[in-house]
DNA sequence: CACTGTTCGTGATAGCAATCACAGGTGTTA
DNA sequence: TAACACCTGTGATTGCTATCACGAACAGTG
């Protein structure tokens, strides 16, 4: 896994090509000049960690290439992990804006690249260009949105299997799609499936099978294809 | 319950007395004058609904008297209670900046005073303010901050028993000591108490039987004292 | 290729909490 | 004061899922 990090780095990858919706985009001259100023960039290996759970606030991080683990643990080692954050994201945004503990530790599951803006540079920042202010008042809001689901799923649906249904819908939501049916390359192992929706491994064991016998998946290497989103969608039924 | 609601407005509540994180305080003379220009204040009777999950946002209200109940609910009926709302909360901040439908229904379980502020007078607002922008980014990253500890709480610990105790703690927080013992006013039905925690209205009595043969607290009418808040914690023990 | 560590599948068991059922309280209205 | 609606306590039962236990499959490494 020594691979020729440093090489290769995204020129600018706050421009986003990406999503309308991130923070930094469609920015006006001199903001975006003045966040190129401010950011700096950096390759992070595989289960490299942005930050920690509890660290002071440094700053944000807005992933560039790679995937990203948001997880939050408890004391006597119980885990969820609240999110898979994709290119694109800003990471540590709350934290960093309220100048509290960062809330969860953010790990790469992919070897990947992020900027990284430093708390006082960002505060700065948004003083001068109030108009990002409020970009990062709707970010915040959709963090809080998904936050949100969080809850809504936890605590509402209390059968593994309905959380399992739901987060196999949110998966085939941006999948592609072969043959009619969405296709999903499978990264996260069976614990940590268990840890995203707040149960144990034999249990997401148990419902793998019991999903393929049912007709309702179908796993051929570590590509996933859904069978019958109706059917899950039933088991949802929200 | 027809009480002279209309009278006894407090003129403007809008500068806060109480804490000073508080969105709204400490602002600039022009600011505050033109927020007092586009609120409107009315007063609302028990079980008034200031909004309901999944409107339209048709704007913010910033409770002065009062609580509100926030809860969101499934399709089968069950309901989870996110937040007790005090005096001094804004309302439907998430879902105005961000203009989606409110994620919640705010429920009056006191009866008192709101102050609305329609969404487009807001946003014009802060576009108008950029000093406010940035601390509604503040106040959505405290939103978030709760909605976490709510993850945390569903998510990490199972136990009814183990998130009551939180419950208590969190209670017993904000309460008035006696006799160095803190009291807490009952004013949710277990029922209610169930919906917060997750689980149902009688492991809720039953929790009740329990904590109090385990000296852990003691009814007194509507008065709820916490009898051993550091056994409470070793519960909790996070 | 043997070795080691991780991931995965699945049986057996036990315990906890949801569910159902019903009786005793409390408060409110006519 | 009677009637009613709601809240509270508690028993009995059942089902689900965490836990323990083990072996198989797999990948990386010397």
């Amino acid at each position: 896994m020594r691979a020729p990090y440093g090489l290769n780095i995204i020129d600018n990858c706050l421009t986003c090509q990406v999503r309308e919706e991130h923070l930094f985009c469609n920015l006006s001259r001199p903001a975006v000049q003045k966040l190129n100023e401010i950011k700096s960039t950096a390759v992070y290996p595989k289960s490299a960690m942005l930050f920690i759970e509890d660290q002071q606030p440094r700053g944000v991080f807005v992933l560039c290439t790679g995937k990203a683990k948001l997880s939050t643990s408890s004391s006597d080692g119980k885990t969820i992990i609240l999110k898979i954050s994709e290119p694109g994201d800003v990471l540590g945004l709350n934290a960093t804006i309220s100048n509290r503990p960062y809330e969860a530790t953010a790990e790469m599951v992919e070897p990947g690249q992020a900027n990284f803006i430093a708390r006082d540079a960002l505060l700065q920042f948004l003083r001068e260009h109030g108009e990002v202010a409020l970009r990062v008042a709707e970010q915040l809001s959709r963090n809080y949105y998904s936050a949100y689901e969080e809850i809504r799923t936890l605590g509402l649906s209390n059968s593994p299997s309905e959380k399992f249904a739901k987060l196999l819908l949110a998966w085939s939501g941006d999948a592609a799609h072969s043959a009619d049916l969405p296709h999903v390359k499978l990264t996260l192992t069976h614990e940590e499936i268990a840890e995203m929706i707040g149960t144990t491994r034999e249990t997401v064991s148990r419902l793998f099978s019991e999903f393929k016998k049912k007709q309702l998946l179908q796993v051929k290497g570590s590509t996933l294809i859904i069978r019958n989103k109706l059917a899950l969608e039933r088991m949802v039924h929200s």
